[in-house]
DNA sequence: CATGAATGAGGTTTCATTCAT
DNA sequence: AATGAATGAAACCTCATTCAT
């Protein structure tokens, strides 16, 4: 069962997640395609377990970066977000594919806007009870820096392997630059 | 062959980019399905005419949008970009199917961030031939503010028919955010 | 044991024997599918068992019908004949799937000429035996009877649930009209 | 097309109407599944125009027994009917397969209960016309007359290769012992 | 230029059954 | 006795594309 998620990880960074065949998988894993049915109802049910696994992943370090916060402003926590962000897609090449690039399908797209809104759901509580934004902060506008955080890292892994530091540093810069519109004179760092 | 590509508009507006065949495009515009290949070498061939046309279309709108703008600021440059946008996806609804949500096709993914490149160099020109931001502002930057904004829209065309015009907004506040970053102070508006 | 059945006949009348799985059963049955070949030695033998129950109380139902007889005719005996079938199918609905529509399936309808047969033989001694009917009445002739009631009690419950009156009351006409070219004055009822 | 429609009579002749495959009928055929898709849009479809090809001989056979009587009586018009039956189905052993004993399958039985109901129409029509029933003779009654035709058939074809001739005279006495119920003085031969 | 026909390759899923524990 | 896991085989169907006419 690992196997077959794992054999679904080493096969989508090379091909496109519309490309992934249940074939594949199997036979990557070495295991006959019955088998496959034995842990997963169908294609997607692989897909999103293989997500999961991530997802946990990225919000465990989310939240240990969070910690790890010694100095407290809109501009840190960007910075220690999009710093979660990047270690974990650098840990986990199939999640750049599956999760930043797979979203033409449904279920992953799905899965994807539930994950984001619970990541926005974890900074804007940071945010507010630091007292670095105020109210006015919406949950929505969380939401969307978030968005737009998963796509500055697509458009950074995309032509960059590993990520193109330039195109992180902008996106942190525009999404400081966002907060602050929001942010407390605490957030501000004065 | 303009019957073609309405008949792939139309059908794309229903499935995803993923599920248009060769075969329902055919039947849909009312020809065999070799006559297709008459006009396009392959089925992607057929999907990068249509946004082809559709970008075209764009391209026009912005440049009116730009020409139209009496008051200039980057705060301007950013509604009047943004506007464009907005209008031709609401003219185009296979678009934003396309063009936003099609992106796991690599071809229409390369042909997208061709596309916004190109649109990345007129506003950069735009923008420093008016004054409104210093050379500082990189191509990359804006390449980035793009793709930003394509995200933005896709998450407004998501949610809502039409797009969410909340998250409309608040991506203008965090494009115009991260521009003011360069802008000059004509570019701030004073 | 009995809850596989159970199971087996509960999901028959949904779903045409052809359709009936042993997952589906085991599923229904709530025991691992691995646990059904305990007790049967593959898919149709549960089927065989299911049937078998059934007819052992159909052919209970027949000699009840047939001695609580007051007034003896052939019409009486096609009358009580067919009252028993009506009955047992009202009371096992799912007999009604297995026994008259599921004649695709070889063993079934291996079984069930088996078991018309045995019917037929009934019917026959019953008829000698009473004196209704005379040497004439050939073996084959009552298997023909007995299959043809068949045939119309499926008729009768295609079209309608429960049993289409009209098409029970032409086939005992049918019978009857049948029989009475074998009987004797007796049956003839004088 | 015409080689699909013979592959599959040819091999439903030895398996069963559910045991067969459209794998099977494309190998049998010496063509790839995928042609068999060209002409029938499914492996049903490929049924239902087998046994089309089989009911429209059937039809014109009846029709032809039904012309060629001199003398008229409820007994020549079962005797015609069902000489009709016989000589198509020693002409079309897959059509006995199919068509009796498929009946598992939906469409095949939707099918053959139209036919029926065609048949009957036919042959009341002509009974009525030429004087030999009275009106009392209902619709249904004749659908149920064919069908049990039908199933006198399917036991005669199904005992004896050809068809049991014991059976279908049984069957013959059983129906014409019906249709007297319903005939006039003409009907019963004075 | 147009197109009916053909097709190789591959897609996902289900099945009945076995076997090691 | 009970069962989770494994699996070979096969099911139906779709696809993009080519080619002879």
């Amino acid at each position: 069962m690992e196997g077959i998620l794992d054999a679904a990880e080493r096969l989508v960074v090379t091909q496109s997640v519309e490309e992934l065949s249940t074939r594949a998988i199997a036979q990557s894993a070495e295991v006959p395609v019955a088998s496959l049915y034995q842990y997963f109802a169908d294609k997607e049910e692989v897909l999103l377990a293989l997500i999961e696994r991530d997802m946990a992943e990225m919000d465990e370090q989310l939240a240990v970066e969070l910690t790890a916060l010694d100095q407290l402003s809109a501009e840190a926590v960007v910075r220690a977000a999009t710093e979660a962000f990047v270690t974990v897609y650098h840990r986990r090449p199939a999640f750049v594919e599956i999760y930043l690039r797979g979203r033409g399908n449904p279920a992953i797209a799905k899965f994807g806007r539930l994950h984001n809104v619970r990541i926005a759901a974890t900074l804007r509580e940071f945010l507010l009870a630091e007292g670095l934004c105020t109210e006015e902060l919406s949950p929505t506008a969380v939401v969307l820096a978030v968005e737009i955080g998963d796509r500055m890292f697509q458009l950074a892994f995309e032509s960059v392997d590993g990520g193109d530091p330039e195109i992180v540093e902008e996106g942190r810069r525009m999404l400081t630059a966002y907060l602050e519109f929001y942010a407390t004179p605490l957030g501000l760092g004065r």
